[in-house]
DNA sequence: TTGATAATGCGAATTATTATCAATAAGAAA
DNA sequence: TTTCTTATTGATAATAATTCGCATTATCAA
């Protein structure tokens, strides 16, 4: 993939090395299109290589959002969680009861929001949009009561 | 304000109790614009009640939120921020250099977008928008080097 | 004024992440 | 290949933000 062509010339740039752990961790991203925590990381590197460190996985997430390889999404959680970087500008709708994550795309961020924010003369740099409630299936499940939300604070707000 | 109003009626409905640590910071909260976080608020607060303890601060602001006081914002730092419940939806930008929170309107996403998202099934909690980037001033102060950028991570990334 | 119990203060515990540092390994040069 | 420099790792301690546990205090209804 492209991720390995930049991952090599930058690996090149700089005076970095090119280890095992890192090619694990950017597999591990890469094989997944999950937006996966830094424990599931850890855990799946794990799997083939079970010397590997948390420590190094965090680095080398720290190492990959440098290169531009990964983003880093906090959504809402006290962790984050990452992804490989995608050309498609998206955002992200987080269940509040199953914690299923949802991709969607909004142009009008960048077609009209954007540029409206640029001509204030904010240089800008990240751009995250995090949507949270609950999923088609939390609502159903909720509504019924047979799968009482055992996620994370039902927040329903019913006053 | 309002908001002592429904802060009123919210502990009469449940058997809550109204306390002067709960009104310390309900007041520190609305007579400030800023965006605090909780050692903000708990320096303020022990200006008028050196004994009141930082559990306490995080307690009442959690209880704020629930009650729709109060909105917690992450903003791309490790910590939370928090402000009073505006009438008009916004949106923060932060600098990355200086830390400043500009706070900003967009119609376009609970005019367009929400509805499209809602459209599809999903129920709508919160929506929280953060660009982060630099700010007119440390664009400026960046460039000339005076002030060099000491603030967290300068993520230029110019390659 | 009293009594039930919600709320507080304090400190310990937790969680996610980062720093330290001796040991290891990548990869350029010999 | 072997050697040498030093980037990287693993293990663990440290940090930072937040939450928990519990004895004590304070609110407020009776």
């Amino acid at each position: 993939m492209s991720n390995q062509i930049s991952f090599q010339s930058a690996i090149k740039s700089r005076n970095l090395r090119m280890t095992n752990q890192r090619r694990q961790v950017l597999r591990v991203l890469e094989e997944s299109d999950e937006h996966l925590d830094a424990e599931a990381i850890y855990d799946l590197v794990r799997k083939q290589n079970p010397r590997i460190s948390l420590a190094t996985v965090y680095r080398t997430l720290a190492l990959f959002k440098e290169l531009g390889l990964v983003n880093e999404h906090k959504l809402g959680e006290d962790h984050s969680h990452f992804e490989t970087a995608q050309e498609e500008p998206h955002y992200h709708f987080t269940c509040l009861s199953c914690r299923k994550i949802i991709e969607f795309s909004a142009p009008e961020i960048e077609e009209t929001l954007l540029p409206r924010i640029a001509k204030q003369g904010l240089e800008i740099n990240e751009v995250h949009l995090i949507i949270s409630g609950y999923c088609a299936d939390c609502q159903a499940n909720l509504i019924e009561g047979k799968k009482q939300c055992s996620s994370p604070r039902p927040i329903h707000n019913q006053n």
